[in-house]
RNA sequence: UGGGGUGUCGCCAAGCGGUAAGGCCCCGGGUUUUGAUCCCGGUAUGCGUAGGUUCGAAUCCUGCCACCCCAGCCA
């Protein structure tokens, strides 16, 4: 196979690719590539603009060709500069590079002014002062065509001087717009006439004072398209109505490259929420903590808890690119974060809830340098060492007084294998005055290291403990589902928020980590063996008190298996 | 009851007239000092539905059904 075959074979077709594929081969555009990323400045990026990023930037990498980052920034009311420092950052990790410089809708105002006072001129644009209610009767609805404004006729002369009292400022917001001149009754609505500039007297965070007044999405997406030289405008599936206007500017503007839209189904997850307008509600309540709260579905969000961008990148092309709407189980994106950090991730220890276990026949003042791999199946990740001491922790799950023969762990009177170290055998439970167990005593078998009991005794389980003298005091945090519900805003007269899961967050102090761990790096994923993939916190932690989030969980079919007894 | 879309395994998704890819999930089995990983094997005589064309249809034609989007001076 060569490697050209290899890559059709791993990266399976969707009609995005095709298409290109197909103008490549046609020379349509004299066979350029070129697309954009085309965010609006009113929010984090989230998964679904993920997929999005993934789509514009690797169609233009696999057919050198060339993706723009554009902010659509056209409603200064609702963006901030912030948003936009933050969506550059999250693009950048993602790995992305878009065509410098960065472009920005704001960038056009002047040349789409021009443009509207040509369409003005050609008798195509006029200026209407129905007010926003009576602007809806006379749209009609989406069953009876529309009247025409009457406004609609007013001379070119008079438009265009009203026009320049928009512009100047000397109209008040709301008491006019400029609208296209097309079909009141057409069957699409957005060709009745659709609004080309409103007035906001307000600054904008590119432009300042310059303007009081803005175009709209739909005057402006084409044309910048077509300033940038954009070749195939990828958009998502609500746009599709929105298609013949996108075109309409295009066919009726003096302009030459006239760029494609194509839409594509946005992304849906289960479990999950994906709608700007929620997160931003999630964070404004104080639901979460901020836009990058580990639980939240922003690229922010999965950054700080530990999801790579190779993870993400992978999820994009397993969930493909298609046109039917379709809702993605979280399982695929916790499978691709899984299979990243699995191999990529250094193993290492750490007791959730420690419980105190002393090695009654191990010598009281030693402490041994055990060996560990820092992972099992790759010898070139190297290894590390690890103190053994006479007193150590194991988590208070992996003991129990009796157990039946499924469970595999710390049994009293039974055998466990301590992972990377000797089997111990438990002999002795000690209680507090309250009756809860204090600790558990032991004896260790000092031919068990590296090798089986020498007399053949099977030592089933094996379970992970840290030398109660040499390890790190830190705090877990324990992510889990942000929602309760499948589809937590499937119905519109429940909220949403009514599906919260409360123990989305479970903060565990005094966790036990092996002391190699004082060494992480913030993001560096680790996999705490038998519990999950966990990394430092890159804003919470400090020297002295190491936090570290719970990415995800591991695979676990004992907790199905344990509770069905 | 207008217009635009979509319907292939529990969830994604290839397929474009030659006899249903792949991934996730699930179920068996094997390896394993992580109940992880990994490895083998299994899971649609069926492609929304009813007809039609054809030697042959998920692919072409016709009717029907279901679901999604559109009546912001949001994007």
């Amino acid at each position: 196979m060569t490697v050209k075959e290899q890559n059709e074979a791993s990266r399976p077709s969707h009609f995005i690719r095709n298409i290109i594929a197909d103008d490549r081969e046609k020379n349509v555009h004299q066979g350029r590539v070129h697309t954009r990323f085309p965010p609006e400045p009113n929010g984090f990026l989230h998964i679904g603009h993920a997929k999005s990023i993934c789509l514009n930037f690797s169609m233009a990498e696999e057919f050198g060709g060339k993706c723009n980052l554009r902010f659509d920034d056209t409603n200064p009311a609702k963006e901030e500069q912030a948003y936009i420092d933050a969506i550059k950052a999250d693009i950048e990790w993602l790995g992305f590079r878009w065509e410098e410089p960065v472009h920005y809708a704001s960038d056009y105002f002047d040349q789409l002014h021009d443009w509207a006072v040509y369409l003005i001129g050609q008798g195509k644009a006029y200026v209407c002062h129905l007010s926003p209610d009576e602007a809806r009767e006379y749209r009609g609805t989406l069953t009876e065509a529309g009247k025409d404004s009457p406004y609609r006729n007013r001379s070119v002369e008079e438009n265009l001087r009203l026009f320049e009292q928009m512009k100047n400022g000397e109209l008040a917001e709301g008491s006019c717009v400029l609208r296209a001149k097309i079909d009141m009754s057409s069957p699409n609505i957005n060709l009745r006439d659709p609004i080309m500039y409103r007035i906001r007297h307000v600054s904008h965070h590119q432009t300042g004072n310059k303007w009081k007044i803005y175009p709209t999405y739909d005057y402006t997406h084409g044309q910048s398209d077509a300033i940038e030289g954009i070749t195939h405008s990828i958009c998502t599936l609500e746009f599709e109505d929105h298609r013949p206007l996108y075109e309409w500017y295009l066919d009726n503007l003096p302009i030459e490259n006239k760029p494609r839209q194509y839409e594509f189904a946005r992304l849906n997850l289960n479990y999950t929420v994906t709608s700007k307008r929620k997160l931003k509600q999630l964070v404004d309540e104080g639901h979460v903590n901020g836009w990058d709260d580990p639980r939240m579905p922003t690229i922010s969000g999965m950054r700080r808890r530990g999801v790579s961008p190779a993870a993400l990148r992978h999820f994009c092309e397993m969930i493909g690119v298609a046109r039917s709407e379709s809702i993605v189980d979280v399982g695929m994106l916790e499978h691709a974060i899984r299979d990243d950090l699995d191999k990529n991730a250094p193993r290492a220890m750490c007791v959730l809830n420690p419980l105190k276990v002393v090695i009654t026949n191990y010598p009281q003042d030693q402490i041994e340098q055990l060996k560990a791999p820092n992972h099992p199946n790759k010898p070139e990740m190297g290894e590390r060492q690890l103190p053994f001491a006479r007193e150590i922790y194991i988590d208070v799950d992996d003991f129990r007084e009796e157990a039946n023969k499924k469970y595999k762990r710390l049994v009293l009177g039974k055998e466990v294998r301590l992972r990377n170290a000797y089997v111990i055998r438990a002999d002795e439970v000690i209680r507090n005055a309250e009756g809860e167990i204090d600790e558990i005593r032991c004896t260790y078998d000092p031919e068990t290291l590296g090798q089986n009991p020498l007399d053949g005794r099977k030592v089933k389980g094996v379970i992970h403990w840290v030398a109660a003298h040499r390890c790190l005091d830190v705090e877990v945090r324990l992510y889990d589902r942000l929602f309760l519900a499948e589809h937590p805003d499937a119905k519109k007269d429940v909220d949403f928020l009514t599906h919260i899961n409360p123990d989305s967050l479970r903060v565990l102090q005094g966790c036990k980590a092996e002391s190699s761990l004082a060494n992480a790096h913030p993001e560096q994923g680790f996999q705490f063996e038998r519990e999950g993939y966990f990394c430092l916190d890159r804003f919470d932690a400090t020297e002295d008190k190491p936090v570290f989030n719970r990415t995800i969980s591991l695979r676990d079919s004992w907790s199905k298996l344990d509770s069905e007894n």
